[in-house]
DNA sequence: TAATGGAACAATGAATACGTTATTGCGTAA
DNA sequence: TTACGCAATAACGTATTCATTGTTCCATTA
């Protein structure tokens, strides 16, 4: 038996890497946020070099920027890029909703993804957004889970993150997703029937109306950016 | 003045990043090759720890694999890869093509886009497959910097690297590329028109059967990878 | 012969050390 | 007061060191 338990023993260059992430995503080091990477290996507790390692990798998935000097600084989120994030989503989800659709879904998956879609449905009627968002994001990745790329998934996953912190400051402040929910519903019933052309218009337009009612609602608040 | 002229230091680590990459597209690192960082370092003559962050980035972007005691890898490409990495480029330059086509292509725009295409055809009259492939990079390079979306031309990059060298085994044995020529002709005149339905849709389809000839043709001859 | 155990080795992950260089801050001059 | 120049400093990029731990290889045994 090689590792009889529970206990993995994680690498210092991981767990910066998860921390560093989930300070980012939860707003305490909220964009624009700056420290060298000595501060920042002090504050992990851990020497630069597993520190750096994770910086770098932050950077590659666009959460953060390193200037030679500087150190890292949390990037902020303008309309602009909401814009290209979206613009990137909506290709790469309506694909997979396409790829879905036409190889088809079993059973299971068509639950779970039935499932997500109540609990949305649940949350709403519940005037739950939280657990809206939740829900969402689970359907969101449901779906290019089951395309079976995983590259696709991987790349959707990275700006699905990126995207994350200006959804979560503006889903009080939405209307009422019921449209989403439709939406939604309308993908799984094109999943069902094999369609893949409508499978992947329905997604396209959704995630089309959705981007462009988030622009608007970052640009109306004056958020230049986040 | 900060730097008066031609030569800016380049770091070690980008330098081995570049170096590398090379060596991996030229075949010159082939698939399944395989080497400790030591090795590598040596090779590249520095230290490990330049070493290791190119390639912890060519890791991020696919090229290699990175398993602990036996160093890095020369990830291999198998059809299944190439279908991934197909389905994905499908879905984001057809989106990108429909971007262009929607917010219109200046003069100089629609003049280079026409040049590649031009190029691409002189390349079939003489039979050079090798300028030919460099001139359909181009255009597809093109297409999504046009689009304006950084990202979106980013990560196109990172999957078209990927796929580059399959594509380089193949060109010579694939069929006369006349439809393709044709196809991106169209992208062109749907482009101009600002038809974005029809440049996405030409776009998609294009890329769809380009996808699907490759695969096949990877799988007659009976490359399980490469 | 094939399987097992263990010791020697080697590669990594992380810390530390070090030289280079951009930035900052202050003193001086316009 | 503002602009400028220079020195001190601090941050980074890279090299080096070190401890840990997985792997390999061989001897031993069933």
């Amino acid at each position: 038996m090689t590792n009889p338990g529970i206990e993995a023993k994680i690498p210092y260059s991981r767990a910066a890497y998860r921390q560093l992430r989930s300070w980012i995503l939860d707003n305490e080091m909220p964009a624009g946020y700056q420290a060298t990477e000595q501060e920042v290996a002090s504050v992990l507790g851990m020497s630069r070099t597993p520190t750096r390692e994770a910086m770098l990798r932050l950077e590659n998935e666009g959460l953060i920027e390193l200037r030679s000097r500087h150190g890292m600084r949390v990037l902020p989120i303008s309309t602009d890029d909401m814009r290209e994030i979206y613009e990137i989503l909506t290709g790469l989800e309506a694909s997979a909703a396409a790829s879905v659709a036409e190889k088809g879904a079993n059973e299971t998956e068509i639950a779970e993804l039935e499932s997500s879609v109540a609990d949305m449905d649940q949350a709403l009627d519940n005037d739950d957004l939280i657990s809206w968002m939740a829900a969402d994001a689970r359907f969101h990745h449901l779906l290019v889970d089951f395309s079976g790329n995983k590259r696709l998934a991987s790349v959707v996953d990275i700006f699905l993150t990126q995207a994350a912190r200006a959804r979560k400051l503006t889903v009080k402040l939405r209307p009422k997703p019921t449209k989403s929910n439709i939406a939604h519903a309308a993908v799984v019933d094109a999943i069902k029937n094999r369609d893949s052309d409508k499978a992947w218009q329905v997604h396209m337009q959704h995630r089309k109306e959705s981007g462009e009612m988030l622009i608007g609602l970052l640009q109306d608040l004056g958020f230049r950016n986040l």
